[in-house]
DNA sequence: ATCATTGCAAACACTTTGCATACGC
DNA sequence: GCGTATGCAAAGTGTTTGCAATGAT
């Protein structure tokens, strides 16, 4: 069983309290929450905890490849933490983001129309089952 | 020969002088430009024009189904009038942002895992053949 | 003792809102 | 003249920055 604080190690970044906590947090939640959700849900058990604690950490897991930033909302960045190969459908209606676990045909690492591509992103967009399901009553 | 005027009115939007002008920019400008590029380069022309005025546009175009909103960069929105079915390329070194017309599945108005698809966006990143040009100097 | 992490407050960037003015039919 | 579009100023939201306090070795 592989811990977050080793993830961390691996990674060559300290293995703080809060780092461990907000890691934990994006592996236990795949709801592809914002920093604010975080920061929201961690407080309860960390009353110390900043914003910027919860900004400084997502940008040094990005940038350490840990977690990967979301484009889904225009005002805000999503985060998750899942790396398999999956595509993203966002509810316009509930705002719900959940993962399509769907075979596409993948360019990362290729080079397309001269361009070296380095990361892939799939957004599908409409309605989900439960907004469907509460439209028909 | 289509007029923006027309468009406008197709829509059951009153076409006014700053609107035209707003939908002129993206059709000529394949840049995904922001609400900021557009208010930057009009004003030269209509000194008068207020930012306010151009995103209460955008947003009736996008509402309007004439405009489409891209959530490309995470702190503002882009643009495009452009609505071909093409994927987006963003370099995130220069931060330009390429259409590549590539044939891709679409799941443009199907059910998938029981959710009603509206809209499919495909993102790729990485570095632009511009780009990569220079890092070999 | 040293160096990195944390966290507050202020600054920032993009967008929205409230409301008075101006425009078009 | 009336209703809508415009545009200024202020407020709102998500994020970043500066810097002092704290924490770990």
């Amino acid at each position: 069983m592989i811990t977050y604080k080793k993830v961390l190690q691996d990674a060559n970044i300290t293995p703080s309290m809060q780092r461990i906590k907000i890691l934990a947090y994006l592996d236990n939640n795949e709801t592809h929450p914002s920093a604010d959700n975080i920061y929201q849900a961690l407080k309860k058990d960390m009353p110390t905890l900043s914003k910027t604690t919860v900004y400084n950490t997502l940008k040094t897991l990005v940038k350490h490849n840990i977690l990967k930033e979301l484009s889904l909302f225009e005002h805000e960045i999503r985060y998750e933490y899942n790396q398999d190969q999956h595509i993203h459908f966002k509810c316009i209606e509930c705002k719900k983001v959940y993962d399509i676990d769907k075979k596409y045909k993948c360019y990362k690492n290729e080079i397309i129309q001269g361009h070296q591509v380095i990361d892939h992103q799939v957004i599908l967009k409409g309605i989900c089952k439960h907004c469907l399901q509460k439209r028909k009553k």
